[in-house]
DNA sequence: GGTTGACCTTCCCATGATGGGAAGGCGCAC
DNA sequence: GTGCGCCTTCCCATCATGGGAAGGTCAACC
């Protein structure tokens, strides 16, 4: 008859959604709670350690994949540090590939609003960059390798005649 | 009888996916497209032209509900390009603050990789960081605001006279 | 004891952008 | 006239999260 919430009170205490914690539960990431005679779920402070474990874990982008993982080492004794550290690094490498897709792509923007006027007027550049613009972006994770010309111009597929129809 | 395309060859010329025209066209980014008699759809260069800078403002990481001010922008030759511009930098604001959530991460993990051994021992500041670190976190979008305190003490809500049930 | 309001339960749906795949029809080249 | 590759629509999956409905529970207060 230790201190045992609901799941509320979890949820206030470790930071993670109601919802959350039942949806955490429903695909096996923390195991099922135990269950009041009336249905509700119950936790204990090993739960709702549990818990704010993967929060921190979410705060710092970890996917709940991963988290799953980082759970299994976080509660084996036979764990070795370099398996944290290698899970962390790559993690670490996504982290910051992500931030330099969104940071090019912020630096391009710049470049064209840069040579915007922003005036009452219908020129722009920064829709000319867009009509015509290559964007070089340099892919980061899920890229379209595909390395088209100018567009709008020679389709590439399936014309040896043009005119069909 | 100009130059008309099938949606294979109006993916190759724009870089959008067939699947991805359909559903901008399902959504209404982009207008219909003619038929042909068989329910095929038909493309000509101006169809491509206009998927393409809707690639091109995907590559540059505008969600979709802000490629239709643009698409209308676009096609409007009364646009003044300070509405374009101020559009360019709400989205550059955001981009940026997503890289720096980002990085913030990637640093702080960072901070507790350093201080890993990684060896074949059991002891990991990671670990120990996601298990009782407090982890910042600046809000860059949609964080939560709750300052608790250390967790897995003292609960916060509905708890009057421990020892319910 | 009864009522009330805050809590709990499950279930379904939505987000945003994209892809996978099935089932069936079309088009053209050999 | 057959075959292969394209097209059509429709449904489902991703990833993490939230909203909301319908109905049951708990505890406090009168």
């Amino acid at each position: 008859m230790g201190i045992v919430m609901n799941i509320g009170q979890a949820a206030d205490a470790s930071g993670v959604s109601a919802k959350m914690i039942r949806h955490y539960e429903s695909i096996g990431l923390v195991p099922q709670a135990d269950r009041r005679d009336s249905g509700y779920r119950d936790y204990d402070p090993e739960d709702v350690h549990r818990l704010s474990f993967v929060r921190r874990a979410r705060d710092l982008g970890f996917p709940l994949e991963r988290i799953r993982v980082l759970l299994g080492l976080w509660g084996d004794p036979t764990r070795s540090s370099a398996e944290v550290k290698a899970l962390a690094l790559t993690h670490i490498e996504e982290l910051e590939e992500k931030a330099r897709h969104l940071q090019e792509m912020a630096d391009v923007l710049r470049g064209l609003a840069d040579a915007c006027d922003g005036d009452g007027r219908p020129h722009c550049p920064i829709i000319e960059g867009l009509e015509a613009g290559s964007v070089p972006a340099s892919s980061p994770s899920g890229e379209r390798p595909i390395s088209r010309s100018s567009s709008t111009s020679l389709p590439s597929r399936r014309s040896p005649s043009p005119g069909r129809r």
